[in-house]
DNA sequence: GATGAATGAGCGTTCATTCAT
DNA sequence: GATGAATGAACGCTCATTCAT
């Protein structure tokens, strides 16, 4: 009985798994507002009625998309303890557009959408924006720049924090822009040899 | 006889100023996509078909919202004679953010929404894109150094024009994602002085 | 004074006659439903309002349209003096369908979707169907035959007359069907030689 | 389970039968354009989306519409035992056209729209058009008058059914044309009597 | 007579959502 | 939990017709 009752919840969450990853499937390629509950069941193999059987409403399975995972992209960066501050300051950038350019140009479009409005959001159970958010993973960076003495203490944290995320979602902006022509990953690099060292010069320590 | 007609021309231009200020109003509020046409025409008092008459699709109402005009921006700056390089980008840089500051966060919105996908769109009788018209316009203004003798010949323009707009697409998206506590247009000097300026040392002349 | 009158009604004929053609062109083009008032006001470079002050409702111009031009084919077979029955016959159902399909497929098409509800039309001021027209035609050929004594005088004109009508019809149609492979003009000799002429042998003269 | 699910299935059957007949009297009475979507979907106690639940488009049910059987005609005139080729000739053209008439001049007219253009339809697993069934039903129907010994191997086939055929055609044709006057399958003895008969006189065996 | 802006009912179609089974 | 037929409001858009000028 107990066996039953667990075989239906093992096939539940597959079910549910199912829905999810056709959906993300579909909004990839063609857009939240341009796919329907009709398609993502049937992409799933489910009928329609089942996918509210899982999501009260078509918007909830946005939740479920946004599996970006750049939230822990800073703690990666600043335990690296074999890289110089420039080397984890390049990996975060690099990866960070990486990250939304695995995810695809459609789904980027669509986060754009959704974040562009200030939406509050639930990381590691504390609430903040996308933007909060960010802007602390890049303020850790430089600071632990700062804690291994890579940096001087008059960095200003707070003003680079803010351009350099401002970069990066420039970045993003540009590659959806082109229709993924001018790709963020790959110049990341290059902003921070041509553009970020040479202003960083001031506050290098040694 | 001409002065009837001229009437009747009159009160169709007010007619269909009407109707985009009431989908002025309305898409500000709530967005393209929630807005319908009979929306629109009951904000402006008129029947839908009177939508019709003065637009052949829905769509074609947005381009009545995009009144941005930084479209002559770097010609502005590229002309004057009294200000040096660094005047002129900042100028530029502020400016391009103050605009979009100066048309509203709501339809900053979606001018973003719109513009993420690269649509084609026609400035001075030349079909651009978004991205290409602001790419232009910055490598113009870095170009204008170089024949103005205030940056040397070896001046990486592609890139550095890249990124710069870059940078200012990414202010502009931070000031929508903070619901504009982040602003752009006062920081653009402060990014120039920081950044940009150490960066553009090793190409400066004289 | 009397005179500007008459120019008003000189003018005003015109225009009716401006708008006639206009709807003439474009229905027979694109059918009569998928022509709007607006199509043919433009066509015929006058107001949409301009049209209803001739007609009343958008149906009334109907009317006004038929003049294809076999109407006189059968008056012409009649007056070869040189030419026997068989020659006059084959004459007319040649050229029949050689009208036909020198308008083309498309028009052809057109037509028969107009002509198969029994749309009255005006030919040479007197009311009648296009099924009529052609089965009086047809008769007038037979009868032709009888007077000049080629025919006995028992020859069942109305039946042949249906028959060979609708054998017009038929190649028309199949003409249609077939994508204009099976070609009507060139089968209508044959159709004479191995139908009609031995169908038509108890009726013979002399 | 099953039976259920059968129950289901069974009144969905019913429902797309509820529709098909209520679209099958309207658009007999008024004709395809002058029904709308909601008409049927009213008469059929629905709502209109379910309409849309067994009909991709509003012209889909059209199809629906010509349940014309006239596909097993030559099989079974072919196979009748007891009449020659006179009777069974006659049989085929007169159901032929029975067969339309039954279906009523609304769906008629509709359906010659539909068939003017060479459109692929299915029959018993088979791709051809309307024309190519008809034209080999009508071979079929000669052949087995010469497998019969009822006509020589001499006799045109090919043409002989391009003629019949297209005189069934033109029979149909003329009945939409007169509103129902000229009604075909009263004229097919008639025809065959009259034109038919003498035109296979040299082809006769025996 | 001529104009063309304005009307508004009507159309075909979509789709998120419900609910009896 | 799963199904899928049924719903019906909503949408973008068309167009015959009117009428003040």
């Amino acid at each position: 009985m107990e066996k039953k009752i667990k075989i239906r919840q093992v096939r539940a969450a597959e079910t549910r798994k199912r829905i999810i990853s056709a959906a993300k499937k579909l909004i990839t390629e063609n857009g939240f507002e341009n796919v329907s509950v009709e398609d993502i069941a049937k992409e799933a193999e489910v009928s329609t009625g089942s996918f509210y059987t899982y999501f009260k409403r078509k918007e909830d399975i946005i939740e479920e998309l946004n599996q970006v995972n750049f939230y822990r992209l800073a703690e990666i960066a600043n335990e690296m303890t074999d890289k110089d501050f420039d080397d984890r300051m390049k990996y975060y950038c690099r990866e960070f557009l990486a990250e939304i350019e695995r995810v695809g140009i459609a789904i980027c479009r669509q986060w754009i959408r959704n974040n562009i409005a200030p939406v509050k959001m639930v990381i590691s159970d504390r609430e903040t924006t996308k933007y909060e958010h960010d802007y602390i993973a890049m303020r850790s960076l430089l600071e632990e720049g700062v804690r291994r003495g890579e940096l001087t203490d008059g960095v200003p944290v707070g003003e680079l924090a803010l351009f350099i995320n401002a970069q990066l979602y420039g970045l993003m902006v540009a590659w959806c822009m082109t229709d993924a022509s001018v790709i963020g990953s790959e110049k990341t690099d290059l902003f921070y040899e041509t553009i970020l060292k040479p202003a960083l010069m001031p506050y290098r320590q040694g």
